[in-house]
DNA sequence: GAAGACCTGCTA
DNA sequence: TAGCAGGTCTTC
């Protein structure tokens, strides 16, 4: 579930507790592919005895750089998350300094953690961060331009642009009225210069209120605290299919783009 | 592109 | 019980 804005406000919440400056004490493993293709002995043995040195995000990764040189990256994929408390469906469980332990849950099992000598090697296949200077408007437009694919999987292909996932690329295109089925090479100007902004501009108040929990159950996203992303009063099309136009008051719409649950408004994003 | 795989749990 | 879910990877 977690895109952008859950991960930033987990690495956030991580160093607000405190988890920089540990040394990981002990490691328990309970869902051995979270950290294939090592073993869980291995994995736990390469780490242990190690500290965390910086807690960071790069698109929807989020990186443990430690003391030994070897940086842990944690992808979430579409379930996972952090708590301070032990719980349901807790994969890896780190035991830090000072009694602190970090609680990776995952209900999917979805979620992995790697380790590796150099991010690069993976962030390198990553497209810029969404959210950096990197991810300028002039990329954008020649990279839009370049390709002819509908714009929606084109904005979620991680190698393009990282960070955006089906919630926010919903809201992207909602925000632009761009239709999610548009071909990228047939956005003028203007529509290009609209949906740059919008990316970022909901991706950052997505940050802002601490990502977007959906439904009550609870397998939502929540927070390391584990709260609820206040993000969910805030959206616009995601999840809303039947219900209103917040803009236009005609109702939305939901079909599936490139096998993605896709939401949007027949009367604003015409194709 | 599309479809299947990886997984569990909630909703209709 | 079938269908669906915030992600990505592999194999057509």
């Amino acid at each position: 579930m977690p895109e952008l804005p859950e991960v930033e406000t987990i690495a956030r919440q991580l160093r607000a507790r405190g988890v920089e400056g540990r040394e990981i004490l002990s490691v328990k493993v309970n869902w051995p592919r979270t950290v294939a293709p090592l073993t869980a002995a291995v994995f736990s043995r390469q780490i242990r005895e190690s500290t965390i040195e910086q807690i960071y995000r790069v698109g929807k990764w989020l990186l443990f750089s430690l003391s030994s040189g070897q940086t842990i990256m944690v992808h979430l994929r579409m379930a996972g998350s952090f708590s301070m408390e032990p719980g349901a469906h807790d994969r890896l469980v780190l035991k830090l300094s000072d009694g602190l332990s970090l609680y990776y849950r995952d209900t999917r099992k979805f979620g992995r953690w790697r380790l590796v000598d150099d991010p690069e090697v993976i962030l390198s296949k990553l497209g810029p961060d969404a959210l950096t200077r990197k991810f300028t408007r002039a990329y954008f437009s020649e990279t839009m331009r370049q390709r002819h694919r509908m714009i929606k999987p084109l904005i979620l292909d991680q190698s393009i642009v990282a960070g955006l996932g089906n919630i926010y690329a919903d809201e992207a295109l909602w925000e632009s009225k761009i239709h999610p089925e548009r071909l990228s090479d047939s956005l003028n100007d203007a529509e290009l210069e609209k949906l740059f902004k919008a990316i970022k501009h909901v991706l950052r108040v997505g940050v802002k209120n601490r990502g977007t929990s959906l439904g009550d159950g609870k397998t939502n996203y929540r927070d390391v605290e584990g709260e609820a992303g206040g993000h969910r009063a805030e959206v616009k099309a995601y999840g809303r299919g039947g219900q209103p136009c917040k803009r236009c008051k005609t109702v939305l719409e939901k079909t599936a783009v490139a096998q993605r649950g896709t939401h949007f408004c027949p009367s604003c994003q015409q194709r």
